[in-house]
DNA sequence: CATTTTTATTTGGTACACCAAATTTTTTAT
DNA sequence: ATAAAAAATTTGGTGTACCAAATAAAAATG
C-alpha cells in the first residue's frame, strides 16, 4: 500500500517528452523548468534523480533525453491523462476547454487496470476533446492520418480530428456550428467559384471558406 | 491551481469521523494511531496542526473531538468516496470489495463540481456498494430506516441495504444467492419450526438461518 | 578576446508527512 | 500508595519536492 506517489515523476516526464516532440532542438534545464514553472534548481536535482532511475540520460552538452523506458512512461501518463478528459467531456459534460486541470488532477490515479477499463467504457476513444491522439496500452500512437478538409473529396464522411488554428475567434465560430473534435461531417461540394466549401454538420449544411477548411483536420470514415 | 494537496488531512477527518461514530468512547490519540496505522508521533503532530485549522478540539483529558467544520469536512470526503465507490462498481465492473484502495485515491480529486457532476451521472444514489450511506452535497446522511431482515414482514418487498456481518464467509455465502446491497427481495414468510426464512431473490427463493436474517438489513420498498 | 548575458550548478534553506526511541505523564492494578 | 502498564509527548531523524540567492561555467556579443 506504500502507494509511492512519484506524482512529479509523471509531470517530469511528460513535459519532457513533450518538449523533445515540439522542435528537433535539444531540452536543457531552462527549457524544462520553464515548461514546468519550477525553479532551475528544483528542476536539476529531480532530472539527476530520473537520471538514476534510467527514466533520462543527461547528455554530456548538458541537453536531458528520455530513454525508452522513460518516453513510454510519458505515453502512458499522457494516456491516462488523455482518456480522462474523453471521461469529463462525454460522460462528465465538462467542455473541451474546462477539462485540463481536472484531468491533470486524474492522471496520476495509480492502476493501469482503471485506466485500461475507463478506455473500454469509453468505447476505445483514439483521440481526447482536443483532438490529439491518445496511446494504447502500450504507449504506441497511431499514426496519425487526418489531412486538412480543404485537401479532402467531395461526396465523402469524414470525423473532425484536430484543429490547426486554435484561436479563441475561430473556436467560437466552429463551436456556433458544432465542429468539433470527434464530430462525423461529410463534405457535400467544392465551390469552384469561392473556393468555398458546403460542408454537411449533424443534418444542417454550412459553407466554410477555403481559410477554415484548411483548418479543420480530418480523417475518412 | 495552488494544489494544496492536504491529501491527508482528509483522511485524518474521515478516520475520526468513524472513529466518532463507531462507539460513544471518545477517540485518543493511540486509538486514531492504529485506525490509520501510522505512528502516535505522526498522529499528535498532525492533530495539534488540526486543532490549528479548526478542524478538531484536543479537549483537556486528551481526547480529539471534531468541530463541526472537521464533521462537515470529513462527511464530504466520505461522500466523495463512496461516489467513486458507486463508479468503480457500477461503471468500471469492478467487485464491490475491490474498489476500496482506487476510492482510497481518488476521493482526494479537488473538485466539488466534479462530484456533483458524479453524483447526477450515477442517478443521485443513497448507498455505496458496500450499502454504506451517501451524503448528500451538505454533507447531510439521510436517516437510515433500514431494519435487520429477521424484523420484517412477511409477503413485503424490500431493498438490502447493508451487511452486519462482514466476514469472508457470510460474504461468500450470500453472494452465490445473489445477495449484496441494492438488491430487491422479498419475504416470502418466517417459518415457526425452525425459525427460517423464505425469501425470493430474482425469481428464485432461498431459505435464510434466523442469523443469517439477523445480519441482513433491508428497507421497505 | 574580453565582456556581458545566459545557463548550470551549488548551497542553504522551507514545508509536509512520516518514523523510532526516549521520556514524561496518566491510568490501572495490586 | 506504589509499582507496573499504557498513553502522551518530546526529540532527533528521514525522504520528497520545492525555493532563493550565490557562484561557476558556457555561450553570445561587441
Amino acid at each position: 500500500m506504500s502507494h509511492f506517489a512519484h506524482h512529479s515523476e509523471e509531470n517530469y516526464l511528460k513535459t519532457l517528452f513533450k518538449l523533445e516532440n515540439r522542435k528537433d532542438k535539444k531540452v536543457n534545464n531552462t527549457a524544462l523548468s520553464k515548461a514546468l514553472n519550477l525553479n532551475p534548481a528544483t528542476v536539476l536535482e529531480m532530472v539527476r534523480k530520473l537520471a538514476g532511475r534510467k527514466m533520462l540520460q543527461l547528455l554530456p552538452d548538458k541537453s536531458i533525453r528520455l530513454t525508452e523506458s522513460g518516453k513510454k512512461k510519458a505515453l502512458l501518463t499522457i494516456r491516462k491523462h488523455r482518456l480522462w478528459e474523453v471521461f469529463l467531456v462525454e460522460k462528465m459534460n465538462y467542455k473541451w476547454n474546462e477539462v485540463h486541470e481536472l484531468a491533470e488532477q486524474l492522471e496520476h490515479i495509480e492502476s493501469d487496470d482503471l485506466v485500461d477499463r475507463l478506455d473500454s467504457f469509453l468505447g476505445y476513444p483514439s483521440f481526447d476533446p482536443h483532438g490529439d491522439p491518445i496511446p494504447d496500452k502500450n504507449g504506441k500512437v497511431k499514426p496519425n492520418l487526418s489531412v486538412p478538409l480543404s485537401d479532402c473529396m467531395a461526396g465523402k464522411n469524414y470525423t473532425v480530428i484536430n484543429l490547426i488554428d486554435t484561436s479563441d475567434a475561430f473556436l467560437q465560430f466552429l463551436g456556433k456550428l458544432n465542429i468539433l473534435p470527434g464530430i462525423k461531417i461529410k463534405l457535400l461540394e467544392k465551390l469552384e467559384y469561392d473556393n468555398s466549401f458546403s460542408v454537411e454538420v449533424q443534418k444542417r449544411i454550412v459553407q466554410f471558406s477555403e481559410k477554415v477548411a484548411k483548418n479543420i483536420l480530418v480523417q475518412p470514415v
